[in-house]
DNA sequence: CGAAACGTTGACTAAACTCAAAAATGGTGG
DNA sequence: CCACCATTTTTGAGTTTAGTCAACGTTTCG
């Protein structure tokens, strides 16, 4: 019923190939994916599209891109080229501060972009990291935004596309905002439950491909409170905990802890 | 040099009109703003274009508004039709829990944009509060869409618009994830002070226009903790508190203090 | 002028951080 | 394949931070 754990690894993507190069490179131009055709459509910018605009989609150019895990996809700074749809594997998102701390700000599954803020001032703000390997999808923004431009039902989808992040954003907030550490955390857990869920993956047992630390990071906890909570929450029976993977036991159980007051 | 505090309270606006009256209402046809006159312009969604650029502004339909403190422009839920440049005073958006908690989101000031993540599915998330008197530009998004579709410079233009308030929101959630309470607090008056900066007004002195509540709320702390860091703060003569009145003495202990590890 | 909203302060409690040490895991080279 | 190293994770003890509850002062507004 659901794609297995161990396929998640790879990713879904039917026409993914084995990844075993051991650096970032370009494919052929043959490799070129088509929206038109792309398994993750439906979450990814052709979402709502009708064939035919998707098939628009597919003059832009763009190219396939395998990143091995530890692998730097854009730095603070690059000047905004692409833009990134995940087609396998996932992604932190990280920024560092001047005093040299860093902060995770996102974790990025299938489907979903990588890049957006780049547009504000034409330079990325954050570094992005594939937490394992994984491919992209290289959209060249300038290219992106002319195509859009002719065709509105594209370009009001890039925009849904670009608010989307926003949105996100937002969620996150109010959850760092509003919650409890174990809130947060529990909230994390349903989110990106939900996510996968919306994939066709698993929402009860899966690969968290963060540390910790960077779990940590994300949700503004030390790394020893968010080993401490997890063991607490597998002491009460609400999830189990192995390493990085985890199951969801009691998901009511969870979403109150998520909905707990301060 | 600056304009005075006062001055802040009814905005910079120089076709502003005075506001007296006790609901909110859209100006008589007559009083359509024009981007391409807009003192608001250079931080608004005409920023960077040319005059003739702007002027292609002018053909979007846009109607001024005029919100009096605590009314509400626009609720969860409701259908987007505009998004709004605020023309003078201040705004929060709140997002209300399902537990019935509200969390302020947003503090807004003259020239920034609210209404941007109703894009994602055409619905606004949250809800936004004038916190005095204000006038707003309320631009018809559908029009928006096609006018930007035409003119390249334009179009980029309102990406960049879009994706700022992403960016926006990545330094709040930095702030939020990554700073203790007191450099959270120190944090968020230096932003305050260099966005008031950017509009020619004192960075030293301003009015915070939120109850200590809702900055608590912004900032995710209790509004006593807020209350006594400012009193803290004071007591170590790093800025002066009169009610609502902020006057920043040390700045330079007010960046430490933000970028204060955790 | 009085009520309601807002702000300050104090005493106590709970949550989360820090430092420290040890256990588990994963990857690498011999 | 195994031993070793580096990294990650867990757990404990003590400290700091921020939340809670409560009382009281101030401001605002009808």
């Amino acid at each position: 019923m659901y794609i297995p754990l161990r396929e998640y690894q790879t990713g879904p993507v039917s026409d993914a190939q084995p990844i075993h190069v051991h650096r970032a490179f370009d494919e052929p131009a043959g490799a070129i994916p088509r929206c038109s055709t792309c398994l993750l459509r439906q979450f990814c910018l052709a979402e709502g599209l009708s064939d035919e605009s998707a098939r628009r989609l597919d003059g832009v150019t763009r190219v396939r891109r395998t990143i091995r895990r530890g692998e730097v996809l854009f730095r603070p700074g690059d000047v905004l080229e692409h833009i990134y749809a995940v087609r396998a594997g996932s992604f932190k998102t990280v920024i560092t501060h001047p005093d040299g701390k860093e902060q995770v700000t996102g974790y990025m599954l299938g489907g979903e972009i990588l890049g957006l803020s780049a547009i504000a001032n034409g330079k990325y703000v954050s570094e992005a990291v594939a937490l394992e390997d994984s491919q992209v999808c290289a959209i060249r923004f300038s290219e992106l935004e002319s195509v859009a431009a002719q065709f509105p039902v594209v370009l009001h989808q890039l925009h849904r596309l670009i608010a989307a992040g926003i949105v996100r954003e937002q969620n996150q907030l109010m959850r760092l905002g509003i919650a409890r550490g174990e809130a947060r955390l529990a909230g994390f857990l349903l989110d990106v439950s939900a996510r996968l869920a919306a994939r066709g993956y698993s929402p009860n047992a899966f690969l968290l491909r963060m540390t910790r630390e960077e779990i940590g990071s994300f949700l503004g906890l030390q790394l020893e409170t968010v080993s401490r909570m997890l063991s607490r929450m597998q002491a009460q029976n609400t999830l189990r905990v192995k390493q990085r993977e985890i199951t969801l036991i009691d998901t009511k159980r969870l979403s109150d802890l998520a909905s707990a007051a301060q």
